[in-house]
DNA sequence: TAACCAATGCAATGGAAGTGCATTTATTGT
DNA sequence: ACAATAAATGCACTTCCATTGCATTGGTTA
């Protein structure tokens, strides 16, 4: 069990209070998060910090976008099984339209999608939306 | 064969000449369009009259948006087939990381997505991107 | 023809993404 | 330990798209 700064730091990112405090605030949601949510979290930091901490995460891949439909972007901490960098990576994520709250389901493969002849499919973007677990009442 | 005019009375939407026009565009064009696009189109018009006509059409359900995670929304006429007023109809997209469009695959499905216990789907989104045909010289 | 309602146009707002630059903080070499 | 260097942060600003309020135009109907 490594300790976070030992992991940031294994993927080249250079450890500072601010990065930290944004990795644990990512790590402790089970949910997609926007911008502003973090903003919200962190009243004290500015916007453009957050910003570029988490473009720095994605370019160190830890972190991946979500786009659910909302116009908002949104991001999640990687997981096991979330090979994001991978071109072929097929990304399942829900989006339940009643918590409005976006999870990945990344345990939850789907075959591949076919395309007609002549193109080429570097990259699926997969967003269900419905109701989830919470909100079933299930 | 019905009339444009006929059509959109058809559908309880009033004609008017700008209607006329986008709707002719919407119709020739082959692939999704954002809202700037329609207004270069049509430099006399105003970007609100364009935007309240597309959600008019949207309402009417004879447009239905795309996201392709580019972050600009993109409208496109249904088509037979276009089932998106169904709520579990299965959007296919293709984006072109070439040429930058957007096309509606509407007669290529693909199989029902499952979700885990306790959630429920009613809704998919599904945007394939990579090099459309054109663009692979096919 | 007057009254009404929908469509249009203009102006303005809001939200999110992104950039330039100065400042602070951390790292490296001597 | 210190100076030189590079990265991270904070502030201000810009841009782009989506959206709304309100006044005006235009078409329908009684």
């Amino acid at each position: 069990m490594k300790t976070i700064e030992e992991f940031l730091e294994s993927k080249n990112i250079r450890v500072t209070a601010m990065r930290l405090l944004i990795y644990k605030f990512l790590a402790e949601k089970q949910v997609a998060v926007t911008l502003s949510d973090i903003e919200n979290a962190f009243e004290k930091a500015d916007r453009t910090t957050l910003y570029r901490t988490i473009k720095t995460f994605e370019e160190k891949e830890i972190v991946h976008q979500i786009d659910d439909g909302t116009g908002i972007t949104k991001y999640t901490l990687c997981e096991k099984g979330c090979n994001c960098e991978i071109e072929t990576d097929l990304h399942l994520h829900f989006h339940c339209n009643n918590c409005n709250e976006t999870i990945c389901l990344t345990e939850h493969k789907i075959p591949q999608i076919k395309v007609p002849d002549g193109f080429v499919s570097e990259n699926v973007n997969l967003v269900v939306k419905g109701i989830c677990d919470k909100c079933s009442g299930q």
